[in-house]
DNA sequence: AATAACTTGCACAGTCATGTGCAAGTTATT
DNA sequence: AATAACTTGCACATGACTGTGCAAGTTATT
Protein backbone atom coordinates (compact mmCIF):
# COMPACT_ATOMS: atom_id res chain seq x y z
CA UNK A 1 0.00 0.00 0.00
CA UNK A 2 2.52 2.82 -1.09
CA UNK A 3 0.06 5.52 -2.51
CA UNK A 4 -3.71 4.02 -2.97
CA UNK A 5 -4.61 3.25 -6.25
CA UNK A 6 -2.56 5.29 -8.51
CA UNK A 7 -1.45 4.06 -11.88
CA UNK A 8 1.88 2.43 -11.06
CA UNK A 9 5.50 3.34 -10.03
CA UNK A 10 8.01 4.66 -12.57
CA UNK A 11 10.24 1.32 -13.13
CA UNK A 12 13.47 1.01 -12.01
CA UNK A 13 15.60 0.73 -15.09
CA UNK A 14 14.63 3.63 -16.27
CA UNK A 15 16.43 5.55 -13.35
CA UNK A 16 19.74 3.58 -14.33
CA UNK A 17 19.45 4.64 -17.86
CA UNK A 18 19.22 8.11 -17.04
CA UNK A 19 22.41 7.90 -15.32
CA UNK A 20 23.70 5.80 -17.90
CA UNK A 21 22.90 9.09 -20.01
CA UNK A 22 24.57 11.36 -17.94
CA UNK A 23 27.84 9.09 -17.28
CA UNK A 24 27.92 8.65 -21.44
CA UNK A 25 27.65 12.71 -21.54
CA UNK A 26 30.33 13.22 -19.16
CA UNK A 27 32.49 11.19 -21.10
CA UNK A 28 31.30 12.64 -24.81
CA UNK A 29 31.17 16.28 -24.05
CA UNK A 30 34.45 16.11 -22.18
CA UNK A 31 36.23 15.05 -25.47
CA UNK A 32 33.51 17.55 -27.86
CA UNK A 33 31.44 19.76 -25.70
CA UNK A 34 29.32 20.41 -28.70
CA UNK A 35 29.21 16.84 -30.15
CA UNK A 36 25.56 15.26 -30.92
CA UNK A 37 23.15 13.90 -29.07
CA UNK A 38 23.11 10.59 -30.92
CA UNK A 39 26.97 10.14 -29.66
CA UNK A 40 25.53 10.23 -25.87
CA UNK A 41 22.95 7.99 -26.70
CA UNK A 42 25.51 5.56 -28.49
CA UNK A 43 27.81 5.69 -25.90
CA UNK A 44 24.86 5.06 -23.57
CA UNK A 45 23.65 2.35 -25.68
CA UNK A 46 21.09 4.09 -26.31
CA UNK A 47 18.92 5.09 -28.81
CA UNK A 48 18.90 9.57 -29.75
CA UNK A 49 14.93 9.21 -29.11
CA UNK A 50 15.16 8.17 -25.85
CA UNK A 51 17.50 10.91 -24.99
CA UNK A 52 13.99 12.89 -24.69
CA UNK A 53 12.45 10.78 -22.77
CA UNK A 54 14.71 11.45 -19.71
CA UNK A 55 15.44 15.21 -20.60
CA UNK A 56 13.45 17.79 -21.99
CA UNK A 57 16.49 18.69 -24.25
CA UNK A 58 20.00 19.14 -24.83
CA UNK A 59 20.42 22.21 -22.33
CA UNK A 60 19.14 20.44 -19.79
CA UNK A 61 21.02 17.43 -20.09
CA UNK A 62 24.18 19.78 -19.98
CA UNK A 63 22.50 21.57 -16.81
CA UNK A 64 22.04 18.66 -15.01
CA UNK A 65 25.88 17.25 -15.23
CA UNK A 66 27.03 20.58 -15.05
CA UNK A 67 25.20 21.29 -11.37
CA UNK A 68 25.69 18.04 -10.66
CA UNK A 69 29.47 18.10 -10.69
CA UNK A 70 29.16 22.10 -9.40
CA UNK A 71 27.77 20.41 -6.28
CA UNK A 72 30.51 17.57 -5.90
CA UNK A 73 33.10 19.94 -6.44
CA UNK A 74 31.40 22.53 -4.36
CA UNK A 75 30.37 20.34 -1.22
CA UNK A 76 34.47 18.94 -1.65
CA UNK A 77 35.55 22.22 -1.49
CA UNK A 78 33.14 23.62 1.31
CA UNK A 79 36.16 21.22 4.30
CA UNK A 80 38.95 22.99 2.90
CA UNK A 81 40.24 25.29 5.52
CA UNK A 82 43.77 25.82 6.89
CA UNK A 83 45.15 28.85 9.41
CA UNK A 84 48.35 28.64 6.55
CA UNK A 85 47.91 30.09 3.24
CA UNK A 86 49.61 27.98 1.70
CA UNK A 87 48.33 24.98 3.15
CA UNK A 88 45.20 25.71 2.01
CA UNK A 89 45.62 26.74 -1.87
CA UNK A 90 47.65 23.26 -1.85
CA UNK A 91 44.58 21.65 -0.35
CA UNK A 92 42.34 22.89 -2.62
CA UNK A 93 44.50 21.97 -6.04
CA UNK A 94 44.61 18.01 -4.61
CA UNK A 95 40.70 18.45 -3.95
CA UNK A 96 40.01 19.79 -7.57
CA UNK A 97 42.61 16.84 -8.59
CA UNK A 98 40.17 14.44 -7.35
CA UNK A 99 37.75 15.81 -8.86
CA UNK A 100 38.35 15.67 -11.75
CA UNK A 101 35.93 14.17 -13.84
CA UNK A 102 33.41 17.19 -12.46
CA UNK A 103 35.90 19.77 -12.51
CA UNK A 104 36.70 19.09 -16.71
CA UNK A 105 33.45 18.59 -17.54
CA UNK A 106 32.40 22.36 -15.67
CA UNK A 107 35.52 24.00 -17.30
CA UNK A 108 34.66 22.59 -21.32
CA UNK A 109 31.12 23.64 -20.51
CA UNK A 110 31.58 27.07 -18.42
CA UNK A 111 34.15 28.22 -21.43
CA UNK A 112 30.90 29.48 -23.86
CA UNK A 113 27.77 28.10 -24.38
CA UNK A 114 23.97 29.06 -22.68
CA UNK A 115 24.93 27.83 -19.19
CA UNK A 116 28.02 29.67 -18.44
CA UNK A 117 26.28 32.04 -16.20
CA UNK A 118 24.88 29.07 -14.50
CA UNK A 119 28.53 27.77 -14.04
CA UNK A 120 29.74 30.86 -13.30
CA UNK A 121 27.90 30.91 -10.12
CA UNK A 122 29.46 27.41 -8.69
CA UNK A 123 33.20 27.95 -10.24
CA UNK A 124 32.92 31.64 -8.73
CA UNK A 125 32.67 30.44 -4.96
CA UNK A 126 36.23 28.50 -6.04
CA UNK A 127 37.64 31.75 -7.41
CA UNK A 128 36.31 33.44 -3.90
CA UNK A 129 38.58 31.22 -2.03
CA UNK A 130 41.56 31.17 -4.27
CA UNK A 131 41.58 34.99 -4.41
CA UNK A 132 41.41 35.35 -0.73
CA UNK A 133 44.32 32.71 0.29
CA UNK A 134 46.49 34.55 -2.50
CA UNK A 135 45.77 38.00 -0.91
CA UNK A 136 46.31 36.47 2.58
CA UNK A 137 49.73 34.61 1.48
CA UNK A 138 50.82 37.96 -0.11
CA UNK A 139 50.02 40.02 3.04
CA UNK A 140 52.28 38.04 5.54
CA UNK A 141 55.16 37.13 2.73
CA UNK A 142 54.61 33.63 1.82
CA UNK A 143 53.69 34.52 -1.57
CA UNK A 144 55.10 36.46 -4.47
CA UNK A 145 54.00 40.03 -4.56
CA UNK A 146 55.22 40.73 -8.39
CA UNK A 147 51.89 40.71 -9.47
CA UNK A 148 48.52 41.80 -8.07
CA UNK A 149 46.31 39.18 -6.31
CA UNK A 150 43.54 39.35 -8.95
CA UNK A 151 45.94 38.16 -12.00
CA UNK A 152 47.84 35.99 -9.43
CA UNK A 153 44.63 34.36 -8.65
CA UNK A 154 43.68 33.35 -12.03
CA UNK A 155 47.19 31.96 -12.88
CA UNK A 156 47.04 29.38 -10.33
CA UNK A 157 43.24 28.71 -11.92
CA UNK A 158 44.59 28.13 -15.48
CA UNK A 159 47.79 26.76 -14.22
CA UNK A 160 45.67 24.15 -12.09
CA UNK A 161 43.25 23.32 -15.00
CA UNK A 162 46.38 23.14 -17.54
CA UNK A 163 47.69 20.46 -15.31
CA UNK A 164 43.95 18.46 -15.05
CA UNK A 165 43.88 19.28 -19.23
CA UNK A 166 47.35 17.45 -20.03
CA UNK A 167 46.60 14.91 -17.33
CA UNK A 168 43.61 13.62 -19.32
CA UNK A 169 45.67 13.23 -22.67
CA UNK A 170 48.42 11.58 -20.77
CA UNK A 171 47.15 9.89 -18.07
CA UNK A 172 48.45 10.23 -14.34
CA UNK A 173 48.39 8.34 -11.16
CA UNK A 174 45.76 9.22 -8.46
CA UNK A 175 48.89 10.47 -5.71
CA UNK A 176 50.97 11.44 -8.55
CA UNK A 177 48.26 14.09 -10.29
CA UNK A 178 47.94 15.23 -6.75
CA UNK A 179 51.31 16.10 -5.98
CA UNK A 180 52.16 17.27 -9.52
CA UNK A 181 48.48 19.83 -9.04
CA UNK A 182 50.44 21.05 -5.58
CA UNK A 183 53.55 21.39 -7.06
CA UNK A 184 52.01 23.60 -9.96
CA UNK A 185 50.45 25.59 -7.74
CA UNK A 186 53.33 26.35 -5.13
CA UNK A 187 55.52 26.53 -8.46
CA UNK A 188 53.23 30.17 -9.60
CA UNK A 189 52.89 31.42 -6.10
CA UNK A 190 56.21 31.66 -6.41
CA UNK A 191 58.28 28.78 -4.61
CA UNK A 192 61.38 27.07 -5.99
CA UNK A 193 60.69 23.45 -6.97
CA UNK A 194 62.92 22.26 -3.57
CA UNK A 195 60.77 24.52 -1.51
CA UNK A 196 57.94 23.55 -3.19
CA UNK A 197 58.47 19.74 -2.24
CA UNK A 198 59.49 20.06 1.43
CA UNK A 199 56.83 22.17 1.58
CA UNK A 200 54.27 19.04 0.63
CA UNK A 201 56.31 16.84 2.11
CA UNK A 202 56.28 19.24 5.75
CA UNK A 203 52.63 18.82 6.15
CA UNK A 204 51.17 15.97 7.23
CA UNK A 205 47.41 17.48 6.07
CA UNK A 206 48.99 17.75 2.37
CA UNK A 207 50.20 13.64 2.66
CA UNK A 208 48.13 11.46 0.16
CA UNK A 209 45.34 10.57 2.38
CA UNK A 210 46.34 6.98 1.95
CA UNK A 211 43.59 3.97 3.29
CA UNK A 212 45.36 1.74 3.22
CA UNK A 213 49.15 1.64 3.19
CA UNK A 214 49.65 0.21 -0.51
CA UNK A 215 50.67 2.02 -3.61
CA UNK A 216 47.84 3.45 -5.26
CA UNK A 217 44.15 3.32 -5.89
CA UNK A 218 44.22 4.50 -9.58
CA UNK A 219 47.45 2.30 -10.39
CA UNK A 220 50.83 4.46 -10.37
CA UNK A 221 51.62 5.06 -14.28
CA UNK A 222 55.33 4.51 -14.43
CA UNK A 223 55.42 7.60 -16.86
CA UNK A 224 55.48 10.29 -13.90
CA UNK A 225 58.38 9.15 -12.13
CA UNK A 226 57.73 11.88 -9.39
CA UNK A 227 61.18 11.30 -7.75
CA UNK A 228 60.05 13.46 -4.59
CA UNK A 229 63.06 15.68 -4.63
CA UNK B 1 53.50 46.23 -71.47
CA UNK B 2 53.64 43.64 -68.84
CA UNK B 3 52.29 40.79 -70.45
CA UNK B 4 51.06 40.85 -74.19
CA UNK B 5 47.54 41.40 -74.08
CA UNK B 6 46.00 39.17 -71.93
CA UNK B 7 42.52 40.59 -70.18
CA UNK B 8 43.70 42.54 -67.49
CA UNK B 9 45.50 42.52 -64.20
CA UNK B 10 43.93 41.81 -60.77
CA UNK B 11 42.40 44.56 -58.99
CA UNK B 12 44.56 45.42 -55.77
CA UNK B 13 41.42 46.25 -53.69
CA UNK B 14 40.74 42.67 -54.22
CA UNK B 15 44.08 41.89 -52.11
CA UNK B 16 43.36 44.11 -49.60
CA UNK B 17 39.91 42.84 -49.14
CA UNK B 18 41.41 39.08 -48.78
CA UNK B 19 43.69 40.70 -45.68
CA UNK B 20 40.22 42.16 -44.25
CA UNK B 21 38.93 39.23 -44.13
CA UNK B 22 41.95 37.28 -42.51
CA UNK B 23 42.05 40.04 -40.31
CA UNK B 24 38.48 39.55 -38.93
CA UNK B 25 38.95 36.00 -39.23
CA UNK B 26 41.86 35.91 -36.79
CA UNK B 27 39.27 38.25 -34.58
CA UNK B 28 36.60 36.58 -34.83
CA UNK B 29 37.82 32.82 -34.77
CA UNK B 30 40.03 33.94 -31.77
CA UNK B 31 36.42 34.28 -29.38
CA UNK B 32 34.76 31.31 -31.32
CA UNK B 33 37.00 29.34 -33.24
CA UNK B 34 33.55 27.34 -34.90
CA UNK B 35 31.78 31.08 -35.78
CA UNK B 36 30.08 31.11 -38.83
CA UNK B 37 31.83 32.78 -41.65
CA UNK B 38 28.85 35.48 -42.12
CA UNK B 39 30.58 36.97 -38.45
CA UNK B 40 33.66 36.94 -40.36
CA UNK B 41 32.55 38.54 -43.21
CA UNK B 42 30.68 41.10 -41.18
CA UNK B 43 33.51 41.70 -39.35
CA UNK B 44 35.60 42.60 -42.37
CA UNK B 45 32.55 45.12 -43.40
CA UNK B 46 32.27 42.61 -46.75
CA UNK B 47 29.01 39.92 -47.49
CA UNK B 48 29.27 36.08 -46.58
CA UNK B 49 29.46 35.51 -50.69
CA UNK B 50 32.09 37.37 -51.36
CA UNK B 51 33.96 35.31 -49.06
CA UNK B 52 34.25 32.71 -51.29
CA UNK B 53 35.46 35.02 -53.70
CA UNK B 54 38.71 34.42 -52.21
CA UNK B 55 39.17 30.76 -50.20
CA UNK B 56 37.03 27.70 -51.55
CA UNK B 57 35.70 27.09 -48.36
CA UNK B 58 35.62 27.40 -44.69
CA UNK B 59 38.54 25.04 -44.41
CA UNK B 60 41.15 26.90 -46.72
CA UNK B 61 40.79 30.22 -44.88
CA UNK B 62 41.42 28.36 -41.89
CA UNK B 63 44.43 27.19 -43.64
CA UNK B 64 45.75 30.12 -45.17
CA UNK B 65 45.14 31.80 -41.41
CA UNK B 66 47.14 28.88 -39.71
CA UNK B 67 50.02 28.51 -42.02
CA UNK B 68 50.55 32.50 -41.92
CA UNK B 69 50.63 32.60 -38.22
CA UNK B 70 52.49 29.47 -38.37
CA UNK B 71 55.44 31.11 -40.21
CA UNK B 72 55.70 33.99 -38.47
CA UNK B 73 55.70 32.00 -35.03
CA UNK B 74 58.45 29.94 -36.71
CA UNK B 75 60.70 32.42 -38.36
CA UNK B 76 60.66 34.47 -35.01
CA UNK B 77 61.95 31.38 -33.59
CA UNK B 78 64.12 30.55 -36.10
CA UNK B 79 66.42 33.58 -34.56
CA UNK B 80 66.56 32.04 -30.69
CA UNK B 81 69.47 30.28 -29.38
CA UNK B 82 71.42 30.77 -26.45
CA UNK B 83 74.04 28.40 -24.67
CA UNK B 84 72.32 28.89 -20.99
CA UNK B 85 69.00 26.35 -22.27
CA UNK B 86 67.08 28.27 -19.20
CA UNK B 87 67.85 31.41 -21.10
CA UNK B 88 67.19 30.20 -24.25
CA UNK B 89 63.34 28.86 -23.09
CA UNK B 90 62.72 32.09 -21.11
CA UNK B 91 63.50 33.59 -24.65
CA UNK B 92 61.59 30.94 -26.48
CA UNK B 93 58.50 32.18 -24.35
CA UNK B 94 59.38 36.11 -24.63
CA UNK B 95 59.34 35.54 -28.54
CA UNK B 96 56.11 33.87 -27.97
CA UNK B 97 54.55 36.71 -26.49
CA UNK B 98 55.50 39.25 -29.27
CA UNK B 99 53.47 37.26 -31.45
CA UNK B 100 50.45 36.31 -29.29
CA UNK B 101 47.81 36.97 -31.97
CA UNK B 102 49.20 34.08 -34.11
CA UNK B 103 50.02 32.44 -31.82
CA UNK B 104 46.83 32.30 -30.19
CA UNK B 105 44.36 31.34 -33.09
CA UNK B 106 46.54 28.70 -33.82
CA UNK B 107 46.52 27.14 -30.68
CA UNK B 108 42.82 27.57 -30.51
CA UNK B 109 42.50 25.99 -34.38
CA UNK B 110 45.21 23.02 -33.17
CA UNK B 111 43.11 21.59 -30.33
CA UNK B 112 40.50 20.22 -32.41
CA UNK B 113 39.43 20.22 -36.27
CA UNK B 114 40.78 19.30 -39.59
CA UNK B 115 43.72 21.24 -39.19
CA UNK B 116 45.01 19.42 -36.07
CA UNK B 117 47.59 17.82 -38.09
CA UNK B 118 48.88 21.02 -40.19
CA UNK B 119 49.30 22.82 -37.14
CA UNK B 120 50.68 20.06 -34.73
CA UNK B 121 53.70 20.12 -37.70
CA UNK B 122 54.39 24.02 -36.82
CA UNK B 123 53.73 23.85 -33.56
CA UNK B 124 55.84 20.56 -33.32
CA UNK B 125 59.52 22.35 -34.08
CA UNK B 126 58.46 24.75 -31.02
CA UNK B 127 57.87 21.96 -28.82
CA UNK B 128 61.18 20.34 -30.43
CA UNK B 129 63.06 23.43 -29.06
CA UNK B 130 61.35 23.54 -25.44
CA UNK B 131 61.89 19.95 -24.91
CA UNK B 132 65.85 20.22 -25.86
CA UNK B 133 66.26 22.77 -23.59
CA UNK B 134 64.60 21.31 -20.73
CA UNK B 135 66.41 17.93 -21.12
CA UNK B 136 69.35 20.43 -21.57
CA UNK B 137 68.03 21.94 -18.41
CA UNK B 138 67.57 19.10 -16.60
CA UNK B 139 71.20 17.59 -17.53
CA UNK B 140 73.37 20.83 -16.14
CA UNK B 141 71.06 20.52 -13.05
CA UNK B 142 69.23 24.43 -13.93
CA UNK B 143 66.11 22.90 -14.16
CA UNK B 144 63.86 21.11 -11.62
CA UNK B 145 64.59 16.84 -12.05
CA UNK B 146 61.63 15.80 -10.16
CA UNK B 147 59.42 15.37 -13.73
CA UNK B 148 59.89 13.84 -16.80
CA UNK B 149 61.19 15.63 -19.57
CA UNK B 150 58.27 15.33 -22.01
CA UNK B 151 55.47 16.34 -18.95
CA UNK B 152 57.65 19.34 -17.93
CA UNK B 153 58.07 20.67 -21.73
CA UNK B 154 53.90 20.24 -21.73
CA UNK B 155 53.97 22.06 -18.92
CA UNK B 156 55.89 24.86 -20.01
CA UNK B 157 53.82 24.91 -22.95
CA UNK B 158 50.57 25.16 -21.55
CA UNK B 159 51.69 27.76 -18.88
CA UNK B 160 52.68 29.82 -21.56
CA UNK B 161 49.45 29.23 -23.28
CA UNK B 162 47.51 30.15 -19.76
CA UNK B 163 49.56 33.11 -19.74
CA UNK B 164 48.04 34.13 -23.41
CA UNK B 165 44.85 33.44 -22.95
CA UNK B 166 44.44 35.15 -19.47
CA UNK B 167 46.02 38.41 -21.36
CA UNK B 168 43.42 38.42 -23.33
CA UNK B 169 40.76 39.07 -21.14
CA UNK B 170 42.42 40.92 -18.96
CA UNK B 171 45.06 42.84 -21.42
CA UNK B 172 48.12 43.12 -20.71
CA UNK B 173 51.16 45.50 -21.99
CA UNK B 174 53.92 44.72 -23.99
CA UNK B 175 56.83 44.81 -21.61
CA UNK B 176 54.66 43.05 -18.51
CA UNK B 177 53.26 40.71 -20.85
CA UNK B 178 56.64 39.35 -21.68
CA UNK B 179 58.13 39.47 -18.37
CA UNK B 180 55.07 37.76 -17.11
CA UNK B 181 55.43 34.78 -19.90
CA UNK B 182 58.99 34.50 -18.90
CA UNK B 183 58.44 34.52 -14.75
CA UNK B 184 56.07 31.83 -15.47
CA UNK B 185 58.03 30.33 -17.53
CA UNK B 186 60.51 29.92 -15.11
CA UNK B 187 58.43 29.20 -12.11
CA UNK B 188 57.18 26.32 -13.58
CA UNK B 189 60.74 25.02 -14.65
CA UNK B 190 61.37 24.94 -11.02
CA UNK B 191 62.85 28.47 -9.98
CA UNK B 192 61.53 30.39 -6.95
CA UNK B 193 60.20 34.17 -7.57
CA UNK B 194 62.80 36.12 -6.72
CA UNK B 195 65.41 34.14 -8.32
CA UNK B 196 63.28 34.09 -11.67
CA UNK B 197 62.89 37.98 -11.26
CA UNK B 198 66.91 38.41 -10.92
CA UNK B 199 67.64 35.75 -13.63
CA UNK B 200 65.56 37.89 -16.42
CA UNK B 201 67.06 41.02 -14.54
CA UNK B 202 70.76 39.59 -14.47
CA UNK B 203 70.62 38.89 -18.39
CA UNK B 204 70.59 41.36 -20.72
CA UNK B 205 69.57 39.52 -23.62
CA UNK B 206 65.86 39.17 -21.59
CA UNK B 207 65.54 42.56 -21.23
CA UNK B 208 62.49 44.29 -23.10
CA UNK B 209 63.94 45.44 -26.41
CA UNK B 210 63.45 49.35 -26.23
CA UNK B 211 64.14 51.20 -29.44
CA UNK B 212 63.69 54.32 -27.85
CA UNK B 213 64.46 54.64 -24.29
CA UNK B 214 60.49 55.67 -23.49
CA UNK B 215 58.12 53.08 -21.03
CA UNK B 216 56.21 50.97 -23.48
CA UNK B 217 54.53 51.02 -26.92
CA UNK B 218 51.34 49.32 -26.37
CA UNK B 219 50.47 51.67 -23.39
CA UNK B 220 51.71 50.12 -20.05
CA UNK B 221 48.52 48.82 -18.00
CA UNK B 222 48.53 49.93 -14.31
CA UNK B 223 46.67 46.78 -13.63
CA UNK B 224 49.91 45.23 -14.00
CA UNK B 225 51.87 46.21 -10.89
CA UNK B 226 54.84 44.09 -11.94
CA UNK B 227 57.08 45.76 -9.28
CA UNK B 228 60.60 43.88 -10.21
CA UNK B 229 60.98 42.47 -7.01
C1' DA C 1 -0.72 -12.87 -17.08
C1' DA C 2 -1.99 -8.26 -17.35
C1' DT C 3 -0.52 -3.78 -17.71
C1' DA C 4 1.74 0.35 -17.31
C1' DA C 5 6.42 2.01 -18.05
C1' DC C 6 9.87 2.36 -20.99
C1' DT C 7 12.52 1.96 -25.51
C1' DT C 8 12.83 2.14 -30.36
C1' DG C 9 12.49 3.39 -35.15
C1' DC C 10 10.73 6.27 -38.36
C1' DA C 11 8.85 10.23 -40.27
C1' DC C 12 8.75 15.06 -40.16
C1' DA C 13 9.34 20.03 -39.22
C1' DG C 14 12.54 23.51 -38.03
C1' DT C 15 17.10 25.67 -37.61
C1' DC C 16 21.62 26.91 -38.88
C1' DA C 17 25.68 26.90 -41.56
C1' DT C 18 28.00 25.76 -45.88
C1' DG C 19 28.74 26.21 -50.74
C1' DT C 20 27.16 27.51 -55.57
C1' DG C 21 24.88 29.91 -59.57
C1' DC C 22 23.48 34.03 -61.45
C1' DA C 23 22.03 38.70 -62.47
C1' DA C 24 22.73 43.37 -61.21
C1' DG C 25 25.45 46.53 -59.30
C1' DT C 26 30.03 49.15 -58.17
C1' DT C 27 34.80 50.29 -58.81
C1' DA C 28 39.68 50.07 -60.21
C1' DT C 29 42.25 50.17 -64.21
C1' DT C 30 43.42 50.95 -69.07
C1' DA D 1 34.64 55.97 -71.36
C1' DA D 2 35.09 51.22 -71.81
C1' DT D 3 35.77 47.10 -69.58
C1' DA D 4 37.24 43.59 -66.79
C1' DA D 5 37.47 42.74 -61.84
C1' DC D 6 35.16 42.60 -57.96
C1' DT D 7 31.05 42.78 -54.65
C1' DT D 8 26.39 41.93 -53.46
C1' DG D 9 21.91 39.93 -52.80
C1' DC D 10 19.06 36.28 -53.60
C1' DA D 11 17.71 31.74 -54.45
C1' DC D 12 18.66 27.11 -53.92
C1' DA D 13 20.67 22.57 -52.78
C1' DT D 14 22.81 20.10 -49.06
C1' DG D 15 23.96 18.35 -44.67
C1' DA D 16 24.08 18.03 -39.69
C1' DC D 17 21.56 18.44 -35.67
C1' DT D 18 17.51 19.27 -32.68
C1' DG D 19 12.97 18.25 -31.03
C1' DT D 20 8.31 15.94 -31.54
C1' DG D 21 4.52 12.59 -32.66
C1' DC D 22 3.21 8.05 -33.02
C1' DA D 23 2.88 3.08 -33.61
C1' DA D 24 5.04 -1.12 -32.40
C1' DG D 25 7.85 -3.43 -29.61
C1' DT D 26 10.12 -4.94 -24.91
C1' DT D 27 10.41 -5.33 -20.03
C1' DA D 28 9.66 -4.47 -15.05
C1' DT D 29 6.18 -4.67 -11.86
C1' DT D 30 1.82 -6.02 -9.72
Amino acid sequence: MTASSLPRAPRRDAAANRESLLAAARIVFNRDPSAALEAVAAEAGLSRRSVYGHFANREELMLELVTAGGRRVASALESVAHPDPLVRLALIASTLWREVESVRAMALVAVRGPLAPHTAATLGSIRAKVRAAVTEGQADGSMRRDLPAERLARLVENTALAVLEDSTEHPLGARDGGRLIMLMTLAVIGLGWRDASDFIDGWTELAWPDATGRPDATGSTADTDVTHR
